[in-house]
DNA sequence: GTCTATACGCTGATAGAC
DNA sequence: GTCTATCAGCGTATAGAC
């Protein structure tokens, strides 16, 4: 509390006359962009796009939260684990509930040739996800890629793979 | 250390007859595995595999890893970042050089068509090693996934992709 | 090699003056 | 809404008895 207090030039004691608590200030710092995506997978489900281009513009959405907002999406990935009681819970249920949606969409595409039927579903969604959830991580250091390639990259590698 | 002592059996104290720090304890538990990764690397370079067989088994060697020593490599992803001074930075190289090493055969690959020249190496790297890295999270879920499979899917995700 | 006792810095949080 | 002063708890680590 001493170091935000300091990054915004007052004293620890005075965030308390904003927050309850840390875990109050946590809260209200992850649940408020952790819910942009389930709002985008909303968006997504309610779209008439074909598989493919439902995955395709939840990858786009990802690769801008992680270049847009690249500070907010580290704070998710690494402190979401300090999160306690309900709202912890409800970060779970969100975060369950986007990669059930995720499948499900992949699912449908396996049934209608335009994703492949022989892969497992689970596993490609866990390598899918783990790459663009660190995705802030590489942009960190790559701050100059410009975010249209990356975005063309990202979904080369994730959905057609690095071989021939 | 209080939790670490009661996890087997004895107090706080009696550690610092053992190590002398936390962070030399943290160190010896996370250099050695680390290393098995730049001796795999190694091995790998030195035999005269093609670039695609070169990454398969590097890849092959991540799922055993995260199958056979799923708290190890959790400790290594968690909590590298509590690394302090000296041991910190041979940390950082060990790393810097693996993933050096891994995109020096995807170039290799690119020449010689094994691997799609179109795609960026750099990201190809970051996302194949990010899904290989958090994979021990997924496998604790998963425990009962059979190894083999695991690696036949990892392949097929990570080279070629998810799509048709 | 284990224990108890203890030092001491850092952390989240509160009380009360301004 | 900010500050200073202060607290209680926890963390790592040490000293010294056994």
């Amino acid at each position: 509390m001493r170091h935000i207090a300091e990054g915004v030039g007052i004293k620890a004691a005075s965030i308390y006359n904003h927050f309850g608590s840390k875990q109050e200030l946590l809260q209200d710092l992850l649940m408020l962009p952790a819910n942009l995506y389930t709002e985008e997978m909303q968006t997504v489900k309610n779209s008439n796009l074909t598989p493919r281009e439902k995955i395709e513009k939840l990858i786009r959405h990802h690769v801008r939260m992680a270049v847009e907002h690249t500070d907010t999406v580290a704070l998710i990935v690494a402190d979401w684990a300090h999160l306690e009681g309900e709202t912890r819970a409800q970060f779970f249920q969100l975060r369950e509930d986007y990669e059930t949606d995720f499948k499900e969409i992949i699912e449908i595409g396996k049934t209608n040739g335009s994703f492949n039927p022989n892969i497992n579903t689970d596993v490609a969604v866990f390598s899918i996800l783990s790459t663009l959830r660190w995705l802030f991580s590489w942009y960190n250091r790559n701050k100059s890629f410009d975010v249209e390639e990356l975005e063309k990259q990202m979904m080369q590698v994730l959905l057609s793979g690095t071989c021939i």
